[in-house]
RNA sequence: GGCGCGGUAGCCAAGUGGUAAGGCAGAGGUCUGCAAAACCUUUAUUCACCGGUUCGACUCCGGUCCGCGCCUCCA
């Protein structure tokens, strides 16, 4: 079976290919940098970097935007309360975002923009909607009348025709025509900052920023537009209504959202105090790798249980492939080539790219992984892995890592060179040929300390850094 | 109330008409000067509950219970 995505729009699993060429255009909601993002965020942007790496390894080109949103009601607020300008707030986020995004080996899309630096695109987009009637004033900013547009609901699936244009819905909403109806641009208020435009001198509203600077850069049709559950209702249904109405063409051919993450099956809130950055999870003590692993390994459509015991879990994860990657690169192996090794390793790289071409299952693509560790251990173990099989292994193991990334450590803990390890090594060894237990197991104790550990084995001494 | 997601071993989790993947933890073993590390083996007569369809259901249908998300800019 071929690549295939659920789409939210039709909500079914579908073969997916590109539109044009062999190039993917997507677009996927990046952070609103008023913070440091957190572990539910990055659980989304893991997602996102899954599928990029996964199109990719199917041979597509990627033509990925995402943008940042720097203007909006919280970031004016905090930044006055700072008293900084936009720019000066959200610029600390902004690269804060970056930083945890390396740190987290998530691939920077082909293009990273910002909602500030698209402002009159934005307002040009408005008058294109306000020339076809979607739009009306109320109080200085401009609105989108939802009425107007026929497919309103088609993507979260709600039925808003009983919703009349003109009744007034709710008191609150007193400067709206109708309930579910959006800003676009938002007048300016006393004492907060604005744009002077066409429109009045105000801000923009958040839907609009998506539509058009998904649009400025990947044409008028997407392939793929991905974020977190929770958008799907009011903001992509917005993006369409908005996109659609000014090109009368499909705005997104597949839409993919990933499901939130919870903290110990409790929302994560600063009330509770369960609410993580990944700088506070490093700030642990915990690897960069084992986050990374822990929000790839539960597939995207399902809730994601953040927990520590789960945590260290994925952190003895990671170890045994790396491990099982140690053995494949150190171990003597009697010569020639084991054709059932040849054979089962094809299956499990088959089995590999299957469980992700059904709609990125990476629970099912690590079992594949796992299961061919353990042959492959126990072939070894039994003398029937020759060093002929260890080339199609390696393969394998750098076609997960080429999607999962995880299997080099992010930094190194010890300050001790190769070399000075392997020395210490050498003179274990010449104390354990004297017998000197008592001087050998010292260097075994000071090696530990520095996070290096030894393993002996039939072959000699074997080491890793921890 | 509407829309959506889910309930599989101690924890995480795949599967989805043919009799339960994988990881962690636990238990046992191999190796070892000791130890560690590593590796191997092992752990659900059972898939929230009740009916139904079927030769056969965790998987399909109907119903019930429970948890969660969205429905005013939260990924």
């Amino acid at each position: 079976m071929a690549l295939r995505f659920y789409n939210t729009l039709t909500q079914q699993t579908e073969p997916f290919t590109p539109l044009l060429d062999n190039t993917v255009r997507m677009y996927t909601c990046g952070p609103t940098v008023y913070h440091y993002v957190h572990i539910g965020n990055l659980r989304t942007f893991t997602f996102q970097d899954i599928l990029r790496r996964w199109l990719r390894a199917r041979g597509y080109q990627l033509n990925h935007v995402m943008n940042i949103t720097d203007v909006e009601d919280k970031i004016i607020r905090n930044a006055a309360a700072e008293h900084k300008s936009i720019e000066e707030y959200t610029e600390v986020y902004t690269k804060a975002f970056y930083e945890d995004m390396d740190t987290l080996r998530l691939e920077r899309p082909e293009r990273l923009v910002k909602a500030t630096e698209h402002i009159a695109d934005m307002v040009a987009a408005i008058q294109k909607l306000g020339e076809r009637g979607f739009t009306y004033v109320s109080e200085g900013s401009v609105y989108y009348r939802i009425a107007n547009f026929p497919g309103y609901g088609k993507l979260s699936h709600n039925d808003f025709s009983g919703i009349r244009a003109g009744a007034r819905v709710d008191v609150d909403e007193y400067d709206k025509a109708d309930a579910r109806d959006f800003v676009l641009w938002k007048a300016r208020k006393d004492g907060e900052p604005g744009w002077e435009t066409p429109l009045g001198t105000g801000r923009p509203g958040w839907h609009i920023e998506c539509s058009v600077m998904a649009m400025k850069y990947l044409g008028e049709t997407l392939d793929i537009h991905t974020g977190g559950v929770d958008l799907t209702f009011p903001h992509h249904e917005n993006e369409i209504a908005q996109s659609e109405a000014i090109t009368g063409k499909p705005f997104v051919r597949f839409w993919l959202h990933a499901e939130h993450l919870s903290i110990e099956a409790q929302k994560m809130s600063k009330s509770l105090g369960n609410f993580y950055t990944l700088r506070d999870l490093l700030g642990m003590g915990y690897a960069p790798e084992s986050v990374r692993y822990l929000l790839a390994s539960v597939p995207y459509r399902k809730k994601l249980n953040f927990t520590f015991e789960g945590l260290k879990a994925a952190a003895t994860s990671i170890e045994r492939l790396r491990n099982f990657k140690l053995r494949l690169d150190t171990d003597k192996l009697a010569a020639g080539k084991n054709e059932k090794l040849v054979e089962r390793t094809r299956a499990a790289i088959k089995a590999f790219d299957e469980a992700l071409d059904d709609d990125l299952n990476t629970a099912a693509s690590l079992a594949a992984a796992f299961e061919y560790a353990r042959d492959a251990n126990t072939a070894t173990d039994a003398g029937e892995f020759l060093s002929g099989n260890t080339a199609g292994a390696l393969h394998f193991l750098e076609r997960f890592d080429s999607v999962f990334d995880v299997l080099k450590p992010s930094a190194r803990v010890s300050g001790l060179s190769d070399a000075e390890v392997d020395a210490m090594i050498a003179e274990r060894n010449a104390a354990k040929k004297a017998r000197d237990f008592v001087r050998a197991d010292r260097i075994r104790a000071d090696l530990a300390a520095q996070g290096i550990v030894l393993e002996d084995t039939k072959e000699g001494v074997r080491w890793k850094r921890q």
